[in-house]
RNA sequence: GGAGGGAUCGCAUAGUGGUCUAGUGCGGCCGCCUGCUAAGCGGUUACCCUGAGUGAUCGGGGUCGAGGGUUCGAAUCCCUCUCCCUCCGCCA
């Protein structure tokens, strides 16, 4: 969330940011609340300090006169009804400013939506075929190593069953992925939680706000993670981390969770989009100094999943008006599917800048004796299963509807090609 | 799921209604002393909100797991919750 601070002494800033996300959200109660709150917080705080001062008196002598008592009695009714007053009002805030959405950073492109987003690079070809390049779909059933239908009859709609090679290629895909992460670019590995509570989703930025697209069980306040990000998030929530510790890099492989009730009957063809699926997430703790660099590095980190499997890719900065909620700078990555003929967005790299930390009070000591400041986190994807998955499919398909395996896989796979 | 015990300043502990402005030890930091180191001595040691000031700063409020209650006054008494530990049950 932003800093009630930052939006009472830079409201016009804060107005152009949210114009520029083409969000509806207003400021202005926000500042009429805090306007509200802090004068409170005067009157009821001195009477604080007058009962603090009495109190202390009495103790020291001992001596209790019955009109003072009184005067107490009185005084405390008062704080009393204005400290209810002042945290139902700390409450109202806290709500709006938990849905007003990130301020994008100077070097985001302004624009409205998906259109305006800035294509920064390429890298490889469309592969040339000289036979009908086939679907995923099609050649998952063919194989015998994506089961749709029965993915429905155990789940329902947007559920499949990865089976033999194919389950294995997925499993390979996650281990190359983690130990390049681990290995080469400095990642620690985790094994996060799956199903967290719901002050972790408030902290990520899911909620109060996309509470549809997650699923929960309401029995003991458990809810799934659409991401290893909300996980990630709340390592260290509530810490301050000591000097010398920044930046940490964090590499996780999950399952995710999610409704997708917001695109019913979109994407609904093939593995692209269902309620389960796996990733294996990056994720950085920075200082605010050097979150930008980070990005870089984490996009490149990304990218280079995408190189050494071979599979051309473009890379995308996302316009205000179509980066996330919690970010402050977004870049995705879209592997080229052959089959469906679409770019597939296999990896969205953010920096949240200290939107998160806020939520999660996450801050750390700049040196010895310094005071603690709000972190920067960065998330990842490096990358999505199924939609690498996909790639692979279409991309490395033979005439004959076989798929070989990317070279960079076989350590991990066994096989050199699925038929 | 049942029974019991616990949660205090970075760590360890003291504190059972007012002199707690939370003590002490360890660790950390600064200084002194001493050829060096160690020991010793002295000082210091959290976070949030808010008011005044351009500012270094100064004042006020709050925080003893969380939230409520009793009281003129709560670390301390009462209630609810969370987490940890021990035992029993169940279980991969």
């Amino acid at each position: 969330m932003l800093d009630i601070k930052f939006i009472r002494e830079n409201p016009d800033t804060v107005r152009e940011a949210l114009r520029n996300r083409q969000s509806n959200d207003s400021i202005d109660d926000v500042l009429a609340l805090d306007e509200q709150r802090r004068a409170l917080l005067v009157d009821v705080e001195s009477m604080k300090a007058r009962r603090n001062e009495v109190s202390k008196e009495i103790g020291r002598t001992g001596e209790k006169p019955p009109a003072l008592i009184e005067e107490m009695r009185r005084i405390g009714d008062h704080i009393k009804a204005i400290d209810e007053q002042v945290s139902s009002i700390e409450g109202e805030i806290n709500d709006l400013l938990l849905r007003i959405p990130n301020i994008p950073h100077e070097s985001v492109p302004v624009g409205t939506g998906e259109e305006d987003n800035k294509i920064e690079r390429y890298w490889g070809e469309p592969g040339e075929f000289d036979f009908t390049p086939r679907p995923h779909w099609e050649l998952g059933e063919a194989l015998d190593i994506i089961d749709f239908e029965r993915g429905a009859k155990l789940s329902g709609t947007r559920f499949y069953v990865l089976k033999g090679k194919g389950a294995h290629l997925q499993r390979a895909l996650i281990s190359f992925m983690l130990d390049l992460h681990i290995r080469e670019h400095g990642y620690t590995e985790v094994y996060p939680p799956f199903m967290v509570k719901e002050e972790c989703l408030v902290a990520s930025g899911n909620l109060p706000k996309f509470a549809d697209n997650l699923y929960r069980d309401v029995e003991d306040d458990f809810w799934f993670v659409p991401t290893a990000e909300v996980p990630l998030t709340n390592l260290h929530r509530d810490e301050i981390l000591p000097p010398g510790s920044l930046p940490i890099y964090y590499a996780a492989h999950t399952a995710c969770f999610r409704r997708e009730k917001m695109s019913a009957g979109k994407d609904t063809r093939g593995i692209k989009r269902g309620h389960q699926f796996d990733k294996v997430e990056l994720y950085k703790f920075t200082s605010p100094e050097t979150s930008y660099d980070e990005l870089e590095k984490l996009v490149d980190n990304a990218e280079e999943v995408c190189r050494r499997l071979n599979l051309t890719y473009r890379v995308l900065s996302l316009c205000t008006g179509d980066i996330g909620f919690a970010s402050a700078k977004s870049y995705d990555i879209e592997m080229w599917a052959s089959g469906c003929k679409e770019w597939l967005e296999v990896s969205s790299c953010s920096n949240c800048a200290d939107f998160q930390a806020r939520r999660a009070n996450i801050r750390y000591r700049p040196e010895q004796g310094a005071k603690p400041q709000f972190v920067h986190t960065l998330n990842g994807s490096g990358l999505a299963l199924p939609r690498v998955m996909i790639a692979i499919m279409e991309n490395y398909q033979q005439a004959d509807g076989s798929i070989v395996v990317p070279e960079a896989l076989r350590p991990y796979t066994g096989f050199d090609v699925i038929e």
